[in-house]
DNA sequence: TTTAGTGCAAACTATTTGCACATCA
DNA sequence: TGATGTGCAAATAGTTTGCACTAAA
């Protein structure tokens, strides 16, 4: 729905920064922007992406990941299950997803996400306390979910 | 200071579960003790540890900071430099700190920590209104830091 | 004495890097 | 064309695991 979108917008970004437009640059994100809400590592990124381009290297989706996280096109989320993982920036999530959290079960491993913007007031007071500029948070909780909790 | 509190707790926890005192597990909690507020990594908690103790050997350190993890007697921050960080638990650590949050300087790299404990109200609104049960969170903020804003 | 815990070295996994070749501007 | 980007394989770094030995109960 949004991958024109998308693609237009990395396109005007790659181009601003005098760096290549590659099929790879391409893929890479509008895979993410498809699977938007999969917390994707680089491995299943590779995995997927193989299937329309088979050539690709694993190489090239991690130094793809990291330049597109620093053109601020995608965001890194940690989950603690020993691999960084990737979702499409915030920019494109328009109304329905302002930030998102996740509620980690420390039992069985899940990831709930939550939505909720509840940080805003939080980070001005961080700005205004301590002169750090703020751009993007990352909030976890750790616990017990629902169906672990009635498992015992 | 409470070093002996810290003690008496872990030989408490142990017993508990039946598990065998040792001059490693008393070293990893005591040592994370007395650097409070360091997020200490294996490596580095294991070179100063050699200190006292030379033959320890680095894969008890990991072993040993994971099941002192599970016995919830110290926290697990992850700042993004690749390897896990461990501070003595929140706990021990009384009056002065309920629980900080992290400021992640995209510049710099450098770390602020950041006092404060807002994230409460937030919590029982979750719990409600999902009924996973939080015991922890992890809150970072991404920017650009005091300094490195004032040197462009 | 007996089982849990340790130290060492090897294995593993995610990620990075060097380099010759390919590709976009 | 000429630099930038890519694919491959090798290197790296953090962490885990197998196993014989040690030490706590």
């Amino acid at each position: 729905m949004e991958q024109e979108k998308v693609e237009k917008l990395l396109r005007a970004k790659l181009k601003e920064r005098g760096l290549k437009i590659t099929q790879q640059r391409l893929l890479v994100l509008s895979t993410l922007a498809k699977s938007s809400g999969n917390h994707m590592a680089a491995e299943e990124l590779y995995a997927q992406i193989q299937q329309q381009y088979p050539e690709i290297g694993l190489a090239t989706v991690y130094r793809t990941l990291q330049l597109l996280y620093e053109m601020q096109l995608i965001d890194r989320i940690n989950l603690d299950d020993g691999c960084v993982r990737y979702e499409i920036g915030h920019l494109f999530e328009g109304e329905m997803k302002h930030s998102h959290h996740h509620l980690i079960c420390r039992k069985c491993g899940k990831v709930f996400p939550f939505d909720g913007d509840l940080l805003d007031g939080l980070e001005t007071h961080i700005q205004e306390k301590t002169g750090f500029h703020i751009v993007d948070h990352e909030l976890k909780f750790y616990g017990v979910c629902k169906q672990c909790m009635e498992q015992e």
